[in-house]
RNA sequence: GGUCCCUUCGUCUAGUGGUUAGGACACCAGGUUUUCAUCCUGGCAACACGGGUUCGACUCCCGUAGGGAUCACCA
């Protein structure tokens, strides 16, 4: 059976680099009909940041990344904490003890630091088991307690990486306990995982050079490791470092809040150093859940393009039902169409829906919808073609276009083929009388077509714009 | 610096010895009786470099260069 986990550090937010590891995790549980387990680290205090465990499962919860056990909805390998499991390492730290496989360190940090600079003066890569004390005081809790490392070569597998391998440089002894009781990272996971059954350990790059010291930790502690899974980095957009809460990575709720859509974050995030081998571009949750596999992930970083992302959003719109798009949009709307009437508000949406790109887009595409737009004649003797007409002219033609609209029934086909009739009868260009009508109703510098533009503000109103953009110009 | 990993259009990528090196984003041009957007059509644009192996290398091997990660009582 299948287990994967997300195991973060609440220590903040997550970015696009940190849920792209939750979603393939998620992925390959769901892919396999198995199990997603969200455990939470939190070993170091001083790093800890309020509130920051209740916005990671907000953020999962957010993109649907639903997670079978965890801190808040329980499960059979629980504490899902792991500061709720502390007896739990200290138990494991004394099978390592008591098998001579870990020690009491007798060192300060001071000294330990000395022995560190010591090491890179003497330009020699710094080895804390060079200074490993022969014998060593039982371990008392009051010091860090280390891991007495075998030094040996090993060669393994990574899903992603392919086969790997390292020489016994690499291993050393370090810290299991810290001398505040909590264990590390490097102690706890392993312990952890083993205990949760979890079957793929599926994380970030930067834990590679650890791996061989985990197998080192596994082979004492006497247990089988995981299949490992090693996810490229993300890049910032410079393509020059990992993308990271410093450097201004967004909160993936950010996105969610300008009106990405969670199909296009799990599809976009995917899709960032993952393919199917086909042509595919946009993936449903479901696609990507029956075509996910690991060893189509890509081994070298990528960068994070938002222009992508963008265009991605927009296709998702764009396939959702308008009853959909609906109730997505609830909290998007200008203020000035709160009191609009619905079915006012579901035809300007249907309008608004080819131009969306992201849900926020949606007041500046339908101010003019809610609110009487404020005349600028400006906007029209900067026009290119209406700049060269007289005023009086202009007044002329939204007059004539006023009389033809009087008697037009409202649908967007009467209307087109009324201007169509005026088109002829006045002579002019439709760049030129279709955009000065346009201006008459909206204001806008854009706005979406014309007939249908009239036909959902209807006649009465429709026939009002055009007389006060008349009566302002003259 | 040591160790490990990576390297196809500007970006995301397809490609597993023989292809006009394909797609998508972005960009540019044209079309859809106005604008913006959508949509459609077309265009620009890549195998980091140098050696091998081979009848033949983007594909395999070795170097070089460039990039990234890591060397914590952080995860």
């Amino acid at each position: 059976m299948t287990r994967t986990r997300f195991a973060p550090s609440p220590t903040g937010y997550l970015h696009v680099g940190g849920i792209r590891t939750a979603l393939f995790a998620w992925l390959v549980a769901r892919h396999d009909n198995g199990q997603f387990i969200l455990r939470l680290e939190d070993t170091d205090k001083n790093r800890e940041v309020e509130g920051s465990a209740q916005h990671l499962t907000d953020s999962l919860n957010a993109l649907g990344l639903n997670y079978d056990e965890g801190p808040d909805v329980g499960g059979d390998s629980g504490p899902y904490r792991q500061s709720d499991r502390l007896d739990i390492y200290r138990e494991w730290a004394q099978k390592l003890i008591d098998s001579g496989r870990a020690y009491a360190d007798p060192y300060t940090a001071e000294e330990v630091q000395k022995f560190r600079e010591q090491a890179q003066a003497d330009k020699q890569p710094f080895l804390y088991r060079n200074h490993r004390p022969d014998t060593t005081e039982p371990w008392d809790g009051k010091t860090p307690l280390r891991f007495k490392s075998d030094p040996k070569s090993y060669e393994w597998h990574d899903e992603v990486m392919g086969n790997l391998h390292s020489g016994p440089e690499v291993i050393d002894d370090f810290i299991l306990v810290k001398s505040d009781g909590y264990p590390t990272y490097n102690f706890a996971h392993i312990v952890d995982d083993h205990l949760m059954g979890v079957t793929h350990v599926i994380r970030g790059q930067e834990f590679i050079s650890s791996l061989p010291n985990y197998l080192n930790l596994y082979e004492a502690l006497g247990i089988e490791h995981p299949v490992f899974a090693t996810m490229p980095p993300v890049m910032n957009d410079q393509g020059n470092k990992k993308l990271s809460k410093r450097d201004g990575a967004k909160d993936v709720l950010d996105y969610i809040k300008e009106g990405y859509l969670p199909e296009t974050l799990i599809s976009f995030i995917a899709t960032l150093g993952w393919n199917d081998g086909t042509e595919q571009e946009v993936f449903t949750r479901d696609e990507l859940i029956a075509k996910f596999s690991l060893d189509r992930v890509q081994k070298s970083g990528a960068r994070f393009d938002e222009k992508r992302l963008l265009w991605m959003n927009g296709q998702f719109i764009r396939q959702l039902s308008l009853d959909d798009l609906w109730d997505r949009v609830a909290e998007f709307w200008p203020d000035t169409a709160d009191s609009a009437d619905h079915e006012f508000k579901r035809q300007v949406l249907a309008l608004a829906q080819d131009r969306m790109k992201i849900l926020h887009d949606l007041p500046a595409l339908t101010t003019y919808f809610f609110a009487e737009p404020t005349p600028n004649w400006q906007m029209i003797d900067d026009n290119k073609q209406l700049g060269k007409l007289e005023r009086t002219k202009h007044l002329e033609l939204l007059d004539k276009a006023k009389t033809a609209l009087e008697s037009t029934d409202f649908n967007a086909e009467a209307i087109q083929s009324t201007l169509n009739d005026l088109l002829e009868q006045t002579g002019e260009k439709p760049g030129t009388l279709f955009s000065l009508i346009r201006f008459a109703i909206t204001w806008a510098p854009f706005s979406p077509a014309l007939p249908e533009t009239m036909e959902i503000l209807g006649r009465e109103h429709t026939l009002e714009r055009i007389q006060s953009a008349i009566d302002s110009g003259r």
